[in-house]
DNA sequence: TCAATCATGTACCAGATGGTACATGCGCCG
DNA sequence: CGGCGCATGTACCATCTGGTACATGATTGA
């Protein structure tokens, strides 16, 4: 692990708990054990920085459920897993996920790559995993968008009122709501 | 409307668009056409103005959802006008509304006046609706929570890719499948 | 008309900010 | 050993920050 990995690692977590808007150079790099110098000199400036971090954040996300996806055959399995390691992570992942997902929403910075992060791969590996059920197009599509809206509005619920067990049978029973529109004619 | 009111609306349009964070007091002043002078002498301070943004941002929904409850009779009908009313305003409404949100759920500053804006009021008037339908108890707090997340999580989507009818049919398919779920036994 | 209250503009403060020039350490390879 | 390149610390810069003192303009009520 390079002193950069270091940093970058470092800096992920003083954001998600602290947060990015609100974080100058000086502030992140006392908390985190280094200096703003140090800063500067790794990651170029600030926006490089905030570039750095977004890469990381979305990459051990994407990760992490490739991961699951490509070790259970069962993709509601698959799923459930998914929930209960973001969910898991929701007190200090939540806050930076919907923090930066307000940058992708009003452009930049770094705009590009998180509309790709927030939007792509996700519902259309979802979309797909529908489709290898048999599902038509059409209801799958929907069906992805709908799985990831409950996914984030569940997250959202239980980073703000940290009720973490009225989230998870909300989201057994929102499986168990798909299951039935599955074997529905 | 008093300045101090004219002030306020100004700066919400502004913090909506350009964000919270990375506004400065000054750069608002520019924004809104006076003079940060002005914003110090009518909120206090910084945490002033944004404890009145707050405060409006959040009586604004709820006088509309209130305003829909009380003219409707039908449960669906009224939170599927209000879905149009939130999604309509989707572009300005929810970056401000998630960038909030991250303040509620990393504590300071306002965090008590917005969790109870986002944990409490809406999803008690949920349950509340299902509860008139014949829900039991149980099962309408689920179904509220579900409800609830399914819209966050769908403006969410709205804001990030724009996409405003898939998430449209999401929500109409979704309503269909309660209506179903109630009906079944 | 005149005072008094509210509103606004100008100018300033001490401190923090992002960024950089420069000097110094440290370890690796010849 | 010697030198060289990466890493780190110190000190500084221009600029911006939130906040305030003070003077002035506008409005209104007696």
């Amino acid at each position: 692990m390079t002193a950069r990995d270091e940093l970058l690692g470092r800096s992920v977590a003083w954001f998600a708990e602290h947060g990015v808007g609100d974080t100058s150079l000086r502030t992140l790099a006392a908390g985190i054990g280094t200096s703003h110098r140090m800063l500067n000199y790794h990651f170029g400036s600030r926006a490089g920085l905030l570039g750095a971090v977004v890469e990381a954040v979305e990459r051990a996300e994407q990760d992490a459920l490739r991961e699951l996806v490509a070790t259970h055959e069962d993709p509601f399995e698959a799923g459930a897993l998914f929930w209960q390691h973001v969910a898991d992570r929701a007190a200090v992942f939540a806050p930076l996920f919907f923090e930066l997902s307000t940058h992708a929403m009003r452009g930049e910075p770094h705009a590009a790559l998180l509309r790709r992060w927030f939007a792509e791969g996700w519902s259309d590996a979802l979309a797909d995993g529908y489709r290898r059920l048999g599902v038509d197009e059409d209801r799958a599509a929907t069906l992805a968008l709908q799985s990831l809206a409950m996914a984030r509005g569940l997250l959202f619920e239980v980073a703000v009122t940290g009720d973490r067990a009225a989230a998870d049978t909300a989201m057994v029973r929102w499986t168990a709501m798909v299951r039935r529109e599955l074997e529905a004619p």
